[in-house]
DNA sequence: TTAAACATTCAAAACGTTTTGAAAGAAGGG
DNA sequence: CCCTTCTTTCAAAACGTTTTGAATGTTTAA
């Protein structure tokens, strides 16, 4: 095989495993879906153990949180009995799957907790003393703070997991925030 | 002090702590910033270590790394030597600093590493089997769609860190993408 | 200059996560 | 139904990260 395409394919693969670490992901996952992308034939979990070189134990793990994820599914091979995947080729696909679900509940869950405590400090404002009441006013300052900034993060991650379009760099020129 | 305004406070703390991991930051680094955050006087080494029940050591080594992102600031106090921090109360200061620091960069080298594939394997051509090209075709495919996700994500990326306005809720009302 | 008060460093320990491989579990073919 | 082939599971080991605290460095006041 040309050592520029293994040589491409590595890159590629050791990029995806970097992006995954990024995400919050292990490497693994990442590096198993970049050769799954990089492959234009499924691949069967021992030569993603192989190619990899990681025991197949790991590989049959971290495929099943894959699959989880929308990352990749399982692809049947008639006549054969092995499992077989293949990457989800859509980039964005796999981008809305995990803002969609992880990042999602972050924010909501944050947000929820803000404004548990907001209400909290209103209702016992009045068994506040002066003192502790200004401490109080400070506490809602910065939490209204805060919330301004999931608020935004809330209204950017919908964009981006409600859109259906496939974005790509010729359509999207502009990210216009207002 | 009222309980009321300790929860409050805890709960912040905590999901700094978390938003930090969140961020692959350690979440000290991000509890050290949520009780700066809540504070309405900067605090001093000891403060934050008794506050939250680390070491000084770990105190130290990570209020220097809030500072290197620009996320808290010394504060001299006079007729005093010990050292006092204070958060950086803009939290879209912070989140700028960050993006444009660590997810900037990150952006920047998978966009040229991509680009030096395309390079490869488009001068490689002429050296390739008929079969080889062909896969050199399916990662110049597969390479195409990665670079459009990190150019589209480029663009995002230098939208926020390009503000110069702080972002709130109700001046943001739409994040447009087109 | 010295002593006191603090901050910083870093090696070792604690802790958490990932990986492995052996054992158990399925599924398919005959 | 049994054997073969493959997958899954999970406890233990390897590995990586974080935390601690004692030792060392720094600053200030007198």
């Amino acid at each position: 095989m040309d050592q520029t395409l293994v040589n491409v394919n590595e890159s590629t693969v050791a990029g995806l495993g970097r992006l995954a670490r990024f995400f919050g992901f292990n490497d693994v996952m990442g590096r198993l879906y970049g050769t799954l992308l990089m492959s234009p034939e499924p691949l069967s979990l021992d030569e993603l153990a192989s190619q990899l070189k990681i025991s197949k134990g790991s590989v049959s793990m971290n495929m099943r949180a894959l699959e989880r994820w929308g990352m990749a599914k399982e692809y049947w091979m008639r006549g054969e009995r092995k499992k077989y995947y293949e990457a989800e080729p859509d980039i964005w696909q796999v981008i809305r799957n995990v803002l969609g679900g992880r990042e999602r509940r972050e924010v909501q869950i944050a947000l929820s907790v803000l404004g548990e405590s907001v209400e909290q400090l209103q209702s016992a404002e009045t068994t506040l003393s002066a003192e502790e009441r200004e401490l109080a006013q400070f506490y809602l300052q910065r939490i209204d703070d805060l919330q301004a900034f999931f608020n935004v993060a809330q209204i950017a991650l919908e964009t981006v997991v409600g859109s259906d379009a496939t974005l790509d760099f010729d359509a999207v020129t502009t990210i216009e925030i207002r």
